[in-house]
DNA sequence: GATAGAGCTTCCCGTGACTGGAGGGTCAAG
DNA sequence: CTTGACCCTCCAGTCACGGGAAGCTCTATC
């Protein structure tokens, strides 16, 4: 199967695909015409990386598991690590955007956002953090 | 005031106040040493740009906002628009990750951890996605 | 057989926001 | 006068691709 119709069944475009041949993820045989030609466990591999990917797993991770998806020796001890891994970062992740939403959502909305330069937003930015109350006086 | 002080001062490292006179954010004097020289306005500058970023803010976001900032005929809606893009990619990042928290949370919590190979998250990689419920039979 | 168009190949560059390192000049202390 | 901590510039790498050039191959049509 050509590249074009693995990339459609697999839903990864096939700069993506080659960039995952390139780094060594799938290894595709070669027609005699030079295309690459993908089989069945090409296409398997190229479905769980889509997957891996779209939880969030870094190439690396994507390798990692890979192999433990290869290996019938394998201990769900070894994939459940990684997985426990990637959720940690997601949940940092997580709070960092949440910490970021809630001083920014608060900001916006004490923002009047009309013709006048006055803006907590801009005071915020330029030092007048949390604790600064604007001394008016 | 040296690069080494200002960066202390900012909590921003020198390679990146480097990096961001390269393009273009701040622009410190030159001593006849040829060191940089910081003036206060560069200082309110990177302490701004520090907690720009700090707020997620991209580097072209801190580039329209410095020159806010630094207009006295800005309006706060105008700072508002920027804020409130911002605010809607910080949205749409924490939907995506709370969806692959959610599916990959369930996934680590039916993994037993065990040394057996059998894992409900390699079987979801592998196409046993959500809907599959791996017929036993 | 000729030609057009789609699809395949490799190769290189650009992205965002830095970070690391090489190679070299400058400054303050002892 | 030397040591060590600064500072300088320039180049390369990060992550996970995407865009585009230049060129080969296949298929369909005339």
């Amino acid at each position: 199967m050509n590249i074009g119709n693995a990339a459609a069944r697999s839903g990864i475009p096939p700069k993506t695909i080659r960039y995952y041949e390139d780094i060594g993820l799938v290894r595709p045989r070669r027609n005699a015409n030079g295309y690459r030609d993908f089989a069945d466990t090409d296409l398997h591999k190229l479905a769980f990386l889509a997957r891996a990917r779209s939880l969030g797993f870094t190439i690396e991770d994507c390798r990692a598991l890979l192999a433990l998806y290869e290996d019938r020796k394998r201990t769900s001890a070894d994939v459940k690590r990684v997985a426990e891994e990637h959720l940690a970062r997601i949940d940092r992740k997580l709070a960092e955007l949440e910490s970021m939403r809630h001083v920014l959502g608060r900001l916006v909305e004490r923002c009047h956002g009309d013709d006048r330069p006055e803006c907590p937003i801009i005071d915020d930015l330029a030092g007048g953090g949390p604790g600064t109350k604007k001394a008016v006086a």
